[in-house]
DNA sequence: CTGAAAGCGCTAACAT
DNA sequence: ATGTTAGCGCTTTCAG
C-alpha cells in the first residue's frame, strides 16, 4: 500500500450506508437530542468500522473550534522512570473520556511550549507543577481552552510527601533529622515543598527542624553532605528523591558508614533501582493508576465548565518500607 | 484574560498590514516563486509579531493536506533516563525543520497507535524500532505520510553496543565472557541485537561464545546468574544496560564478591544513578545529540522524497570508563 | 506583485 | 428523522 493511498471521508461513510454526511456526523459522535433509529445507526457504525474511517482531526476541530487533544507538558528534570508509568496512565484516563494525550519533553533546545500547544491544536494543556503566569497566558492565546494545574503543587502533594517520609523515620525512634536537598535548580520549588512537609512533621512531633544540606549526584558532594549530618548527630535523614537517596548511600561509603546504622535514608518514587542499592532503599511511592484518574476527572471535570470535584489526598501516597532504615 | 478570548487570525494579520490574506499567507511560508516586496513583508511579519499571530494548526493542514507534527511512539519498555534527552534533542533537531514533535507512549491501556495519529493529525510517525506490517499499514491509512524506521533496528546501533562492550572487557584482558539478558519479554529483540555484537567481537578475537544468562531486577535472581558465571569461570560479562548492571553487582554483593576482581561488568547508558552504584560502572553511552540530528535528517529527506542519505554510525557510541571493568 | 475565489473534511444550525 | 447549507481558517490556483 502506498502512503498516499487516498483517506476515506466521511462521505465515503454516508454513501456506504445510504445516508446524508450528517447523520453520519449525528451518529458517531452521538449527539444527543436526535433519536437515530438503530438500524440506521448499527449500518453507519457498520460502514464507519468496514472501511476503516478516522474523521480527520483537523477538519472536525476547526469546524468544531476545538480539538480533543491534551497536551502534557513534562519539565526537563532528572525525573525518575516512575514518571513514565503514570504518564501511560493518565493517557489511558483520558482515552476513557474520548481524549488523546500526547507529551512534550520541554528541554532547553525544545520550542516553547505554547508554539507546540499551537502546532498541535491543543485544547487542553497540563503540567506537573503549574505553569508561571505568563505562560499560561500564552497558552491562551495560543488555543488552549484549559491550562492545569492552577494552583502551583496542587496536584504532586508535595508537603504529604515530606510529611510521610519523616513520620516514618520518627516512628523508628529517630529524633534528628536531615533533609537531602538536590543542587539541581529546577528541583528546587518541589524540593522545597517536600521539605515543609518534612519540616512540619518534626515541630508536630516535638523535634528540632531538619538539617537541610545540599548535595548533586557526585560522591564527593555527597560525602560532604554526609559529613555534615553526623557532626550534627543527625541519625535519619529523608532524601529528596530515590536518585538523591542513593547518593547519599555512595558518600556514606565513602566514610565508611552504613545504612541504617549509621544514618538511615528514605527517599520518594521508588525507581527500579531503588532495591538493588546496598542496603535496598526505604522509599515513597505514589499509587500512579490512581492519581492519574484523578488527574483526568479534574480535566474533564473543568473542560466541561464544571469546577475540579477532587482534591488530591495523601492516601494516595505509601512508603515502601527496606531496610535502608 | 479569559480562556475563550478570540484568537488572531490571518485576515487579522492581513489587515493589520494592509494586505490580503493570501500576501499574508505567502510570506510567512516564504513561498517561492513569489517575490514579494521588502518593505511589503516586513510589514506583515511585523503586524504578525505585533499581534502574537499563530496560524491555526487544523485549519492549516486541513487546507495545505498535511501537517508538520511528527509522532514519536515510545515504547512500553523500562527505559532509562537517557532516552528522554535523546527525545528532547530529537525534538529540538525536527523543530529546526519547522516540524513539531510530541511523543506517545505506548503502554498496553493506551489507545492503538494508529488512533492517536490520526487524532494528532500526524504525517510522521517514527518509533524506535520498526513496526510489523499491519501497524504501518493502519499508519498509513491513519493519515501517516512518512513511517519510520523501515528497517528493524535500523537505527539504533544495536550490534555495535555490544561489540563496544565486548571489545573493552577483552581488551582489558579477559577471555570468557558473559551477557546479562534481560528477562523482560520486550526487551528480547533489542537485547539480542546487542547480544549479537557480543558474540561477533568475540568470534572475532578467538575467543568462545559469551555465556548468556538472563536476569531480572530482583537481587535473588541476579546472584543465580552471578553463580552461573563463576561457575563456568567467567571474569567479565556486558549486561544489556545499566539497571541490569546494577542489579549484577547486587547479586555479586550476595555472594561477597566484587567487581572488577572477581567479575567485570560493563553496562550500556549511563543512567545517573550507574556513577553512584559500588563501584561505580563502566558503561556505552551515545552521543545523543548527535544521534537525534542523524535521526532528524532523515525524516527530513524522507519526507521530502530524497532517500535517506545518513548512514548511522558506530562513532556515535563511546565507552565511559569507571571502575567496575 | 497582489487579490478574489474555490475548496480541504467536518459540524451544527436550519429546513424539510 | 434526515437532508441542505453555511461556514471554521487556511492554502492555492487563477485573474488582474
Amino acid at each position: 500500500m502506498t502512503p498516499a493511498a487516498k483517506r476515506v471521508t466521511s462521505a465515503d461513510v454516508a454513501q456506504a450506508a445510504g445516508v446524508s454526511r450528517t447523520t453520519v456526523s449525528f451518529v458517531l459522535n452521538d449527539k444527543p437530542g436526535y433519536s437515530i433509529p438503530e438500524e440506521t445507526r448499527r449500518r453507519i457504525l457498520e460502514a464507519a468500522e468496514r472501511l476503516d474511517y478516522r474523521p480527520r482531526a483537523s477538519a472536525r476541530s476547526l469546524a468544531a473550534g476545538r480539538s480533543d487533544i491534551v497536551l502534557l507538558a513534562v519539565p526537563d528534570l532528572p525525573i525518575g522512570a516512575g514518571i513514565s508509568r503514570f504518564i501511560e496512565e493518565l493517557a489511558g484516563a483520558l482515552a476513557g473520556h474520548g481524549l488523546t494525550m500526547v507529551t512534550h519533553l520541554a528541554g532547553a533546545r525544545g520550542r516553547p511550549l505554547p508554539d507546540v500547544c499551537a502546532a498541535v491544536d491543543a485544547s487542553v494543556v497540563i503540567g506537573f507543577d503549574s505553569f508561571d503566569e505568563d505562560t499560561v497566558q500564552a497558552l491562551y492565546r495560543a488555543g488552549a481552552d484549559v491550562v492545569l494545574p492552577a494552583r502551583a503543587g496542587a496536584s504532586l502533594a508535595l508537603q504529604p510527601i515530606g510529611r510521610l517520609q519523616a513520620d516514618h523515620l520518627i516512628g523508628r525512634g529517630h529524633r534528628r533529622l536531615g533533609y537531602a536537598m538536590p543542587e539541581h535548580p529546577d528541583l528546587r520549588s518541589m524540593a522545597e515543598a517536600r521539605l515543609d512537609g518534612v519540616v512540619e512533621a518534626c515541630l508536630d512531633a516535638g523535634l528540632e527542624r531538619p538539617v537541610v544540606l545540599s548535595t548533586s549526584l557526585e560522591i564527593a558532594r555527597a560525602a560532604q553532605a554526609v559529613a555534615g549530618w553526623t557532626e550534627r548527630s543527625v541519625t535519619g535523614v529523608c532524601a529528596f528523591n530515590d536518585e538523591t537517596a542513593i547518593a547519599v548511600l555512595a558518600g556514606m561509603r565513602e566514610h565508611g558508614l552504613a545504612a541504617p546504622g549509621d544514618l538511615a535514608v528514605v527517599g520518594v518514587d521508588d525507581i527500579p533501582t531503588a532495591r538493588l542499592a546496598a542496603p535496598p532503599i526505604t522509599t515513597v511511592c505514589f499509587d500512579l493508576p490512581e492519581v492519574a484518574r484523578h488527574r483526568a476527572e479534574e480535566i474533564v471535570a473543568v473542560l466541561s465548565g464544571r469546577e475540579s470535584p477532587v482534591a488530591f489526598t495523601s492516601a494516595l501516597l505509601q512508603v515502601v518500607p527496606r531496610s535502608s532504615t
